[in-house]
DNA sequence: AAACAACCTGAGTTCAGTTCAATTTGACTG
DNA sequence: CAGTCAAATTGAACTGAACTCAGGTTGTTT
């Protein structure tokens, strides 16, 4: 399973898309979107800021850019971490592990996406833009399906009590995601304790 | 204990104020705060644009003081419902219960929080803004020490068992909260039913 | 009814994001 | 290795929404 890099294969050998997506996510993710200039990307990659627009079609089309391949790398991590396992609480448990096993860039990004996740709600008026809120839109369904069905799964089995596995997904998963809403690599907890701590919960809250 | 309402009884017979803050309650928390435009707020107001600096020092100084009522609307609300309750595990409940027992109004306030709460991470230009921005900094962190204060009194009571109050907090916190990125009242789940699987969620993550 | 503060406005400014019309670069072909 | 062409880049100009300014109106108070 290929995981979604940010710097994309397919591109032209003096592409800048990669530098610039790699730039975006730590301006974006540093001082946020709204706070960080269009033209401070440009000058990080080092081109003019016309030059973006080769690129992207806006600043916005950028940052759903990011948000997608954020939550494509999750959806496929998270399907990397569970192929294979048959018990219900050893898949629950490699589920919540693995969406703490990042590195510092995809932190960052994380953090983009959960603060910009108001932005798939509405439509965008441009063709490009729109296509890629579609998309990032399917596939935060599906990342809240692989959950769901998971959950499913364990109760179907008997291994978890029968519980409404909609609203439940989406409680696991969003106390998961709120992590990145405070967490910093450089704050007095370590990641690996945070996780523990989540790993515990999750359990306890679906297993009771 | 009287709770932070939007219309302040101490303006002016005259003052829109609390007119404006009903009004960009209602398009930030519909449209979203970047998608409105400043003038609609004053059209709905009836009044010109202008006019609107005459109460708020710019837009995000308008969206910092919806945030920052609603974070003392939440904290009031916490104290008012777990005052007088002596067992943890009610306290518990209790305390869950009362963050879901919100009006219309007050939902879209919470929604208008948590979409934009990256923004009182970073400082402000102007001090009226500063102000604002620290200001509900600090019901923040007061919220959160709300929750990790009744977790401490649990565990010091063997209510619960011991683990690290602060990241458990925030992790309940963040459990909570994150409904008011998805809930909708015209969605098929009434919140009731929403509040009841959160309520039992917290409680088997936090008593074991 | 004079004074004054609260409230309001139309015209103009600013600035980040964006468009446009053209130019440069460098990989590949014949 | 010269010529070609798409990819990549650019400076100058445009746009639109947030904001400023220099006054004007309203209504309360004494």
């Amino acid at each position: 399973m290929a995981r979604a890099r940010i710097v994309d294969p397919e591109e032209g050998p003096r592409s800048k898309r990669g530098a610039i997506l790699v730039a975006a996510v730590e301006r974006f993710g540093g001082d946020g979107y709204e706070n960080t200039k269009w033209s401070e990307v440009a000058d990080r990659v080092g081109i003019g800021q016309t030059a973006l627009y080769h690129y992207f079609e806006s600043k916005a089309h950028c940052l759903l850019t990011i948000m997608r391949l954020e939550l494509q790398r999750s959806h496929d991590q998270f399907v990397e971490a569970t192929t294979g396992e048959t018990e219900p609480v050893e898949e629950l448990r490699a589920a919540v592990r693995s969406a703490f096993a990042v590195t510092e860039q995809e932190i960052r990004q994380m953090r983009i996406l959960q603060a910009n996740m108001s932005l798939l709600a509405n439509p965008r008026k441009s063709e490009r833009e729109e296509t890629e809120r579609v998309a990032a839109r399917q596939l935060v369904q599906m990342v809240e399906r692989d959950w769901t069905n998971l959950l499913m799964r364990g109760m179907a089995k008997g291994a978890f009590p029968v519980r409404d596995t909609h609203t439940l997904g989406l409680a696991v998963l969003g106390m998961i995601v709120s992590v990145w809403r405070w967490y910093r690599p450089t704050g007095a907890i370590p990641l690996s304790e945070i996780s523990e701590m989540i790993e515990g919960c999750v359990v306890r809250m679906v297993a009771e």
